[in-house]
DNA sequence: ACTCAGCCGCTACATAAGTCACTGTCACGC
DNA sequence: GCGTGACAGTGACTTATGTAGCGGCTGAGT
């Protein structure tokens, strides 16, 4: 199973602190010394490395790859809470109000992550006000993200919740015709339905001419009309 | 339409703050610093206090009475995100991440809060890491109540969340047979739906044994069987 | 070159949820 | 008394969503 990746010994960068919102405001030395407290996992594609309820082991944050952080229920439905990318942290919500992890973690490919222990973060946020203010706007930001999800979960239809996934992706990805590379799998776990229905959903939005379906990709053909779609599917 | 309510003379009780998680850990007279900063506005039921998307004045926070906080849909569908009480604050984002009001806010009886302007707060954070620590906590208890509303929302039935808000409520009223009053119109847009709907579901947690209803109020007649009824829906 | 697993496309069908339309019941004010 | 408005109850109908089942493609590994 691999439950907990391997632990390499300690090779975080420190380039790759500095580029944590909640770091970036510190000086090289302290960096230095939180580097020392950092422990690095590599993940497989597929590798589960947290599992909701179990009590938490720190705050984790993502050195590269991506990994997904999801509910599921017992008959085995996901619902992904949010995609870590290269410089997120996920897993902070326990550190805080000291309960277990609130969901579970799974790499959806090859993936290294940076582990720094609760008491260490603790102490962070008592010595240095700066970090204190990094992680609540991080955690400001991540509330916008829940609300928007909430909302668009109760106020759109599927056809809209993946549209509305496609729009925010072709924001992040600035290139003429942006492509995404998921599993209409994963899509559905994002928008908290079945693969068919994603499929069904995709035809449509196909055929009115908003995005183009490749094999495993999905291209965005008509940014704006992709957001029309998404207009007209507000209940 | 008293758009913003009615602004009184500086009444805010030093006891009030104190209450709040926030600035629990404030010493006499920091307490009073802040009380002079507190602007306090009184509300009738139904009046409302903010418009989602429209600039952050401040944080504000609940004295008395009871507010439900919420998105509405361009057709008027409204889903709310948390209802707030006494002791409790709302609009806390956008005062960490500078964006506008995440949503809006509406008395659902008379109610007294309070306003804490934006300054003020970034200040405090900057000048009290005890309040920047209160201020993670309470955004940590918040992400781990939105995160249960997505994946109730995506993994159980309408039936489910009913059943789960009434079980939530009954956690917080100890009586013996605790009774909710709220109308199904509010009802729906916490679960996300609509009157009809709950009335359904209602009327199906009634005939299973677990519920009662009244004219206006819901009674939980047997919480055990109300958390069955529960497990049953996930999807 | 084969098998196999993982992913996708699609049709047909089942059911949860949403909509519509109407009725009954209160409480309130005139 | 009567009208009015807010709230609840319910049956009939429509639609979105979920489920089942199948076949095809592709890439990885033997």
């Amino acid at each position: 199973m691999g439950e907990d990746g391997d632990i390499i010994a300690c090779v975080i960068d420190i380039g790759a602190l500095r580029s944590l919102p909640y770091f970036s405001r510190l000086k090289e030395a302290e960096l230095r010394e939180v580097a020392r407290l950092v422990q690095a996992v590599t993940l497989t594609r597929g590798e589960v490395l947290l599992t909701g309820g179990e009590p938490c082991p720190g705050l984790y944050f993502v050195v590269s790859g991506s990994l997904k952080v999801f509910q599921v229920s017992p008959e085995g439905r996901e619902q992904v809470l949010m995609v870590a990318g290269p410089g997120q942290s996920f897993n902070d919500v326990p550190v805080f109000d000291g309960g277990p992890n609130p969901a579970s973690v799974e790499a959806l490919e090859p993936s290294a992550v940076g582990l720094v222990p609760k008491e260490a973060i603790e102490d962070l946020v008592r010595r240095y006000p700066e970090v204190a203010r990094g992680m609540l706007q991080v955690f400001a930001r991540r509330l916008r993200l829940l609300v928007s999800l909430v909302t668009s979960l109760s106020l759109l239809s599927v056809e809209g919740r993946v549209g509305q996934v496609l729009l925010t992706f072709s924001d992040t990805a600035p290139q003429p015709r942006p492509r995404l590379r998921v599993s209409q799998q994963d899509l559905a776990a994002m928008v908290g339905t079945t693969r068919e229905v994603v499929a069904r959903s995709l035809r449509a939005l196909e055929e009115a001419g908003a995005v183009r379906r490749l094999q495993t990709e999905i291209e965005v053909v008509d940014r704006k009309r992709l957001a029309e779609m998404v207009e007209q599917a507000f209940k």
